[in-house]
RNA sequence: GCAGGGAUGGCGGAGCAUGGUCAAACGCGACAGGCUUAGGACCUGUUGCCUUAGGGCUGCGAGAGUUCAAAUCUCUCUCCCUGCACCA
């Protein structure tokens, strides 16, 4: 049995002592493989092992490669998540408690955790040995955390010189807002952690026809003005006159307070709602004057609490009309102006009725009904619609609302109203529920500038993107980004250089923070200061301006220590693998690029981007904090580190999200167990001339290197490993069945086994490797290279010839017992009967030329009788355009090899096997053979 | 709504950019047999349908098309997943 936990620490130790991921600036070619850092509010989970697992892999090949490969981590704790935590545990939050105890944090540690600095300090802890644990071969001389002071210095000149170079920008902004704690809310400082949505409404103006004051009305579709009737007011609801922005408005007192947050409201008075009932308004684009009517279905907390009624699309408009209608108010009525005709639709009917009368709702029918009529006819005109009337006649609907959003807003009567889209309220964890209030004078990195983006793009075009059919989503997240938020009020980071009360938005500060793994080391080891780091030492560094002399005297740095930086970052910037999961691709990955190509010399900027599906375990995705989660050190202890990096990395292909099932790990431990026995075995096997299945075992051996190793250079692990760890385990015992005992094919197979599992079972790798005889460390050696030599097509088509003939007998067998002259009896012996040579001639003639007459007239086949030659052939013409050719075998190399089969076949099948050949057999049958088909006969007795 | 990605057997998931070697890799599950006191694990075989000699039929979301030939190419449709920002 082979004992996991004894051998990982052996090798981890081993890998220690020799200092086998550290390292240093060589003249070999470079890579630097990274991958996302960690934020620090959650332990390691087993899910986490599918991105940094698949990091870890290809570093380790890529060294066995031959190439110096640097693997290192650091840690995210920007931003307000790890205060979040610690606010929630102040508070004794219940469900958090009992998260943390599921990841084993104690009762003492979660005391400690009500510091945010603790919570930190603890899962750095935490991950830094569960990574160790999982294997990762991390150079852990250059961790730091990202509210490292060192650090920090780099993100402060990283904004600096975005400024420098005009990309950030002040402007005003909505956002999430929590009243009573005074800050910007985002989703995992709300209740239930749900993302607050913000959407902008069209409040339209009608002015009160007998004085200045206006009536807002808040819409989706300002394009519907057109057909606008009356204007609804809420019975129950509490409406106010006020001035916003200096103009005097009508509003509900919700919508008021709302609203202060985007604008300057002065509430005058309250108004009723008979009051209001009682106006005249005028639509300010038709100039009519239209009557004011109470609407069941107004709320005052959404919009402005007055809406524009327009029964020709609106349902409930239509539904509120009808239902005052039969009332006894007198209230516009039918036929009502159609100002939308979905494309394919002649009827004259109003869209609002149609879409009712289609659902069978009328003016009884509940509002989630009527609700989903409003829906469809939104989303229908929105795809098909054009416009009938007004200044966009004709156009595309969609156009026109955008047309009249801008007309109206431009002239001045109309104004945005924001508010939170969610359906349901959103509150803040302090219980306050959340407004949307726009922010003055935010700074923002301008991702919208034209020039930054076609650099980008030019970027994106050098870069290996994996998946590849992930190229099409950056190129238009590329164009896509705009302004971006750049600081914020709360938070763990970097202060803002222009702003010393807020600090760096923590997406921000994560772009370039890769860099800094390439020159750390070298910061840490000479303790240079905070202090020293000063602007003029990154942009040596970076982008090589001014000299280390004068840097040197700036900063008061050795100037040795200065070069060293300098040295270490282009060397080890030269190429560059990051590796994450594909929710990065919408903003940090695409954020990634462009800091790059703002702030670094063309030749630095990023060469290859690698982003993995999720995983899911039970049903829930395992990179959200909440759900059941395992511990990556828990799948560890339970399973290995080695198969459970197996299991789960070749789970599935990099760019799938799959299942994960801890249970698939045990396959994977079986097969370890039938390797090992196959490698401590190999002792007694005593064969030492090569026969054919050595041949095969050489062919096949040799293939795989050649094919997993195309698999591996593309990232397709869960391919390579295939061919490499499955297929060898099969391959293997197809071998051992087939009588194969020679020692020496064995032992280089199983060396070749054992190097190209090393990236991915490293520790298993190791204790293989030494079992074998050696005395270096596997995870140094190279990754084996294919003789194609040695791969024999002949061979592998004589043994795939055996198994089909295997198959063929088994099936004969079953079908001739079911013979009357058969029952009672059973199989005495089976012959097995090989075509004569002429017949593979004659076979890939015809499947070169497709024509009967020309096959037989090829030269291969002019001492054959022409009647038997034709009728051999014309059996294949009705599957004649999918022939292939096959290798050119003579029939005694197939009889050597099946000859070499006979005890297996005869064990296979419990009867004596006999091998003959066509032209001298005396079976009836003999002439039945064909060419990759040997012809069988089954004696019963 | 906008953008991106999907739809394959009992299930997960290859294959589809280079159409034929595809009843469809690999894994799981199920069934039968072996091993075992029993269970688990492990080993062997079977696992679309039909077939009295290695054959045939149906099939890769739906529909249409291109082709000698389509899971693979083209078009249309339906459904599903992910992201949409100040949040890491």
């Amino acid at each position: 049995m082979i004992n996991y936990k004894e051998i990982e620490q052996k090798w981890q130790k081993a890998w220690q002592d020799a200092k086998a991921y550290e390292p240093e600036v060589s003249d070999k070619e470079s890579l630097m493989v990274f991958a996302a850092e960690p934020y620090l509010d959650m332990p390691q989970h087993v899910g986490h092992l599918r991105t940094y697992g698949t990091a870890d892999v290809y570093a380790r090949y890529m060294r066995m490669k031959g190439m110096n490969v640097l693997y290192p981590m650091c840690f995210h704790a920007t931003g307000t998540p790890v205060l979040a935590i610690a606010k929630r545990l102040q508070n004794n939050d219940e469900s958090l408690i009992k998260r943390l105890k599921a990841f084993h944090v104690s009762d003492k540690d979660i005391e400690k955790m009500k510091d945010p600095s603790y919570i930190a300090e603890y899962f750095r802890n935490e991950m830094k040995s569960s990574m160790q644990a999982a294997g990762y071969g991390i150079d852990w001389r250059r961790e730091f955390v990202s509210i490292d002071p060192i650090f920090m210095k780099m993100v402060e000149w990283q904004f600096l010189r975005l400024k420098d170079k005009g990309y950030l920008k002040q402007g005003r902004h909505p956002v999430g807002w929590c009243t009573k704690d005074n800050s910007a809310v985002g989703q995992h400082d709300t209740r239930h952690d749900v993302q607050p949505e913000l959407e902008a409404l069209v409040a339209v103006k009608f002015k009160d026809a007998y004085s200045d004051i206006y009536f807002a009305c808040a819409t989706y579709r300002p394009e519907t003005v057109y057909g606008v009737t009356n204007i609804f007011v809420g019975e129950n609801v509490e409406y106010v006159v006020a001035s916003v922005n200096g103009v005097m408005m009508y509003l509900s007192k919700d919508a008021a307070t709302a609203m202060s947050y985007q604008a300057s409201i002065k509430i005058e008075r309250d108004i009723s709602v008979k009051d209001l009932l009682s106006k005249r308004a005028i639509n300010p684009v038709t100039k009519e004057e239209v009557p004011i009517f109470p609407g069941y279905f107004v709320k005052s907390d959404v919009g402005t609490g007055i809406v524009m009624s327009v029964p020709s699309h609106a349902p409930f408009d239509y539904i509120a009309l009808q239902r005052l209608s039969t009332s006894g108010v007198k209230v516009p009525m039918p036929p009502y102006k159609k100002l939308i005709s979905v494309e394919g639709d002649s009827s004259d009917e109003i869209p609002a009725l149609a879409y009712l009368n289609a659902l069978k709702a009328g003016i009884n029918s509940a509002d989630d009904i009527i609700e989903s009529a409003t829906k469809q006819i939104y989303n229908d005109e929105s795809r098909r619609g054009v416009m009938l009337v007004g200044k966009y006649q004709g156009r595309k609907e969609t156009e026109a609302r955008e047309g009249i959003k801008k007309d109206l807003l431009s002239g001045g009567d109309a104004f945005e109203v924001y508010q939170i889209a969610n359906e349901e309220p959103v509150f803040c964890r302090c219980g306050t529920r959340i407004v949307v209030k726009i922010v003055e004078d935010q700074w923002f990195i301008n991702y919208g500038d034209k020039d930054w983006k076609n650099g980008v793009h030019t970027a994106l075009s050098k870069i290996s993107i994996y998946p590849r059919k992930l190229t099409q989503a950056y190129v238009n997240t590329v164009d896509w980004l705009d302004m971006r938020a750049a600081e914020r009020a709360q938070g763990l980071g970097t202060k803002f250089p222009f702003n010393q009360s807020h600090v760096i938005e923590s997406l921000s500060d994560s772009t370039i923070y890769m860099s800094f793994f390439t020159y750390v080391n070298v910061l840490k080891s000479a303790s240079v200061s905070p202090e020293q780091l000063k602007p003029e030492f990154f942009d040596y560094v970076i982008n090589s301006i001014g000299s280390a002399d004068a840097v040197s005297s700036t900063t008061g740095i050795d100037i040795m220590v200065i070069k060293g930086c300098k040295e270490s970052f282009d060397y080890w910037y030269r190429r560059t693998s990051s590796h994450s999961g594909p929710d990065l691709v919408n903003n940090h990955l695409t954020m990634y690029l462009f800091n790059h190509v703002a702030l670094f010399p063309e030749k630095l900027w990023p060469k290859q981007i690698v982003t993995n599906g999720f995983i899911n375990y039970e049903g829930e995705k395992m990179s959200k904090s909440i759900g059941s989660v395992v511990p990556l050190s828990d799948g560890v202890a339970k399973f290995g580190a080695d198969p459970l990096r197996l299991a789960e990395i070749t789970a599935a292909e990099i760019d799938t999200d799959t299942e994960f099932s801890l249970e698939s790990v045990n396959g994977v431990i079986s097969r370890n167990e039938f390797l090992y026995n196959a490698l401590l075995d190999i002792d007694s096997l005593k064969g030492t001339e090569l026969e054919p299945i050595d041949y095969w075992l050489y062919s096949r051996m040799n293939r795989k290197i050649e094919e997993a190793t195309e698999h591996m250079d593309r990232l397709e692990l869960k391919s390579a490993y295939i061919e490499a760890y499955f297929n060898s385990i099969v391959e293997l015992k197809y071998y051992l069945e087939r009588g194969g005992h020679n020692q020496m094919a064995m032992r280089d197979y199983l060396e070749s086994v054992t190097l190209m599992i090393a990236p991915i079972m490293p520790h298993l790798a190791e204790e293989f490797w030494h079992a074998l005889g050696k005395s270096t460390l596997a995870a140094k050696e190279r990754w084996p290279t294919a003789d194609r030599s040695m791969i024999n097509e002949k061979i592998e088509h004589i043994y795939a010839m055996i198994d089909t003939v295997v198959s063929d007998i088994a099936q004969t067998i079953e079908l001739t017992s079911k013979i009357d002259a058969n029952k009672g009896k059973s199989p005495k012996s089976i012959k097995i009967i090989i075509a004569d040579d002429w017949k593979r001639s004659a076979y890939n003639a015809l499947s070169k030329t497709h024509k009967i007459d020309e096959a037989m007239r090829d030269p291969s086949v002019s001492g054959v009788n022409k009647e038997v030659l034709g009728k051999f052939l014309s059996q294949f013409m009705k599957r004649i355009n999918s022939l292939s050719p096959l290798p050119e075998i003579k029939n005694d190399e197939v009889f050597i090899g099946f000859a070499g089969s006979r005890a297996f076949l005869s064990k296979r099948f419990g009867v004596p096997t006999e091998i003959e050949l066509e032209g001298t057999s005396k079976s009836p049958r003999a002439s039945r053979a064909l060419p990759d088909r040997p012809s069988l006969e089954i004696i019963w007795g």
